[in-house]
DNA sequence: AATGAATGAGACTTCATTCAT
DNA sequence: TATGAATGAAGTCTCATTCAT
C-alpha cells in the first residue's frame, strides 16, 4: 500500500478513536489494531502519539478550511443550515478539538490552531452579517458563533437535542424581514 | 486535621487538577502531592479514583443547585450577569463537567447528572422568558442556553474573549423595550 | 477488657480468617474489624502479623497437646473415631498448619513445630499399635497416620467426602479380630 | 526466542515459584526476573496473574492425565511404585494444587479440576483393586488414595520421610498372597 | 488501653516506544 | 516496508506498620 494511503488509514482510525474515547483512553495498540496493521508500523508514519495527534489536528483544520468554500451560502439562513452540515461531516474533528481545548497541558501550538479556525469561521460569518445590514457585524458574528457552538455541543452530546427546531428558531431570529436586528 | 477538612482538601485539589489537566492526566499521586499528603491517604477518603470523580461531580451539581437561589434575578438582564457570576465561581466544575461530557465511556450515572443540571438552568430561564412575554418560552430558553454555553466555552478557553462586550450585546438583544421578541 | 481476653479475641479471629482465606489474603484490618477492635490495637498485643501467626501456630499445637489426654482411647477403633473428633474441633488449626507447611519461605521455626506435633500423634498411635500386637508398631503408625492425614485433607476440602464410611472401613481393616495385621 | 518456548519459560518459572512460595508470595516481578525477562513481557503471554495460574493448573492436570497411561501397571504393587514416580515428576504441580485446594476463595473452576483429577486416579486404582479380588473396590480405592495422599504430603514436606520403607510396607499390606483383603 | 489517620513500599497492570528480524 | 516481541516507566491500589492523641 502506498505511503499516503497508509498514513491516511492510521490517521482516520486514530481520529475516530481519539474522538470516541478520548486521547488518553485510545492506545496506540488500539489504533493499530483497528487500522488492521501492526503496532510498530504506526511509528513508521508518525514519530509518536503526540505527533499523530498534532497531525490530525492540523490536518483537520486544514481540511475544513479547504472544504469551506464548497458550502458558501447566499444568505445567513442558508449559511446556518450549511454550517451544521459541515459540522456533521467533521463531527469527529469537532469533538476532538473541543475535548483538547478543555484540557490545557496542551502544547501552546494547539492554541494557535484553535484560534485560527475560530477566526476563520467568525470572519466568514461577519461578512454575511454585514450583508444583512448589521452595523456592528463582528460582535454580532462573535455572539452568533457562540450560539452555534453551544448548539453543537448540545447536539453532539445529547441524542435528543432538537437541532432542527432550534435551527429554525435561529433562522427566524436572524431573518432581516421579520426581526430587524437594529431598530430603525 | 479533622476528617471533613481532609476530605475537602483532597476534594478541591482533585477538582483543580481534573479541570486543569483532565481526569486521565491527573494522577492520584499528583493529587496527593498537591494536597500535601501521602498517596495512600487519598484512598482512606475515596474508594478509588472514579469514586473521587463521582463525588466531585455530584457535589458540584448539588452545590450549584443549592447556591442558585442566592442569585435570583428580577429580569433577564440581571439574570444574564448573574449567570456568569455563578459560572466564574464554579469555573472548575464547569470545565470538568464539560470535558467529561465530551468523553463518552462515561458512566450512565454521569449522563443523568448532566441532564439534571441542564434542565435545572433551562427551566429557570424559561420562567424568566415567559415573564418577558415570550409565547414560546421553552424553545427560546433552550436557544439562549446554547448561546450562554458557547460564550462560556469561549470565555474559559480564551483569555482574550470579550465577555463583557458580548454580555452587553446579549442583554440588548433580549431587552423587551428595544427589541420585542415577537412582533405585535 | 482484660489483657488475656483481648489477646484471645484477636487470636481466634485471626485463626479463623487465616484458615479461611489464607495468611496472605487476610489483612490486619480484616482481622481487627472482624474482632470488633481498632486496627492499631492489634499491634499492642502482637508485634506484627508474623508474630501473630507464630503465636497462633504455637498455641494451637500447645492446645492440642494439652487437650489430647482428654480423648484417650482404649483401643485403636475408639482412637480412630476420637482422632477425627479432635480434628473437627481443631479444624481451623489443622487447615492453617497444613497450608503453611505447603509454603516454604516459612521460618525454620515452624518446621520444628510441625514435626513436634506429628511425632506426638504418631507416638500415641504407635503405643496403641503395639498393644494391638503389631511387632513393627512405629512403621505401622506412620503409615496409618498418612492415611488419616489423607482422609482429613479430603474431608476438609470436599463436602461430599464419605468420612464415616471410610472410617468404618478403616476400623475393620485394623480390627485384630477380623483381619490380623500379621499372618500367623 | 519463539513464542511457544517463551510461554513455556514463563509458565515453568511461575510453576516453580508458585509451588515454592505460594501463589500470593510469588510476585509477577519475581516470575519475570527469574525467567530472565522484563516484567511487562509476562503480560504478552498471560492476560494476568490469575490467568497464568489457571493455565498452569489446567495444563498440569492435562499433562498428568496424558502421561498417565505411560505408567500403567500390571498389579497394585507395581502401580504403587509408579504412582510415586509420577508424583515425583509432577511434584511442583502436586504442591501447587494442594496449596490452592487448602485456600478457599478459589474459583469454582478450580474445584472442578481438582475433582476431575482425583476421580481420574481413584478410578484407575479401583480397577486394579477389582482385579485384586476386592469386592468393594471403590471404597477400598478411596481409602488407599487417602493413604497415598497422606504419604505424599509427608514426603514432600519432610526431607527425612522414609518413603521407600513406607511404600514397601504398603505393598505388603495390599499383597493378595500374604494378606487377603477379604477373609473367605 | 485504644483509636484510626497517615505513611510508603510494593503489587498488579497498561502502555508508549524501540528494535531485531 | 512491516512485524510484534520486548522493555521500563508510570499508574492505580492495597496493606503492614507507626504514631499523635
Amino acid at each position: 500500500m502506498n505511503t499516503r494511503k497508509r498514513r491516511q488509514q492510521i490517521f482516520s482510525t486514530a481520529l475516530t478513536l481519539f474522538s470516541e474515547k478520548g486521547y488518553d483512553q485510545a492506545s496506540m495498540r488500539d489504533i493499530a489494531s483497528h487500522a488492521g496493521i501492526s503496532l510498530g508500523l504506526t511509528y513508521n508514519y508518525f514519530k509518536n502519539k503526540e505527533a499523530l495527534l498534532m497531525a490530525i489536528v492540523e490536518s483537520g483544520i486544514e481540511q475544513i478550511e479547504q472544504d469551506w468554500p464548497n458550502y458558501s451560502a447566499e444568505n445567513l439562513q442558508q449559511w446556518l443550515v450549511r454550517y451544521f452540515t459541515i459540522l456533521e461531516k467533521y463531527r469527529n474533528y469537532w469533538l476532538l478539538l473541543r475535548a483538547l481545548r478543555l484540557q490545557s497541558s496542551l502544547t501552546q501550538q494547539l492554541e494557535g490552531h484553535f484560534d485560527e479556525l475560530n477566526n476563520f469561521i467568525i470572519g466568514d460569518l461577519a461578512i454575511l452579517m454585514q450583508q444583512n445590514g448589521h452595523s456592528k457585524a463582528l460582535p454580532e458574528a462573535i455572539l452568533l458563533y457562540a450560539t452555534l457552538d453551544g448548539m453543537a455541543t448540545q447536539y453532539f452530546t445529547n441524542k435528543r437535542y432538537p437541532l432542527n427546531k432550534m435551527l429554525a428558531l435561529l433562522q427566524r431570529k436572524y431573518d432581516p424581514a421579520t426581526s430587524p436586528a437594529e431598530a430603525p
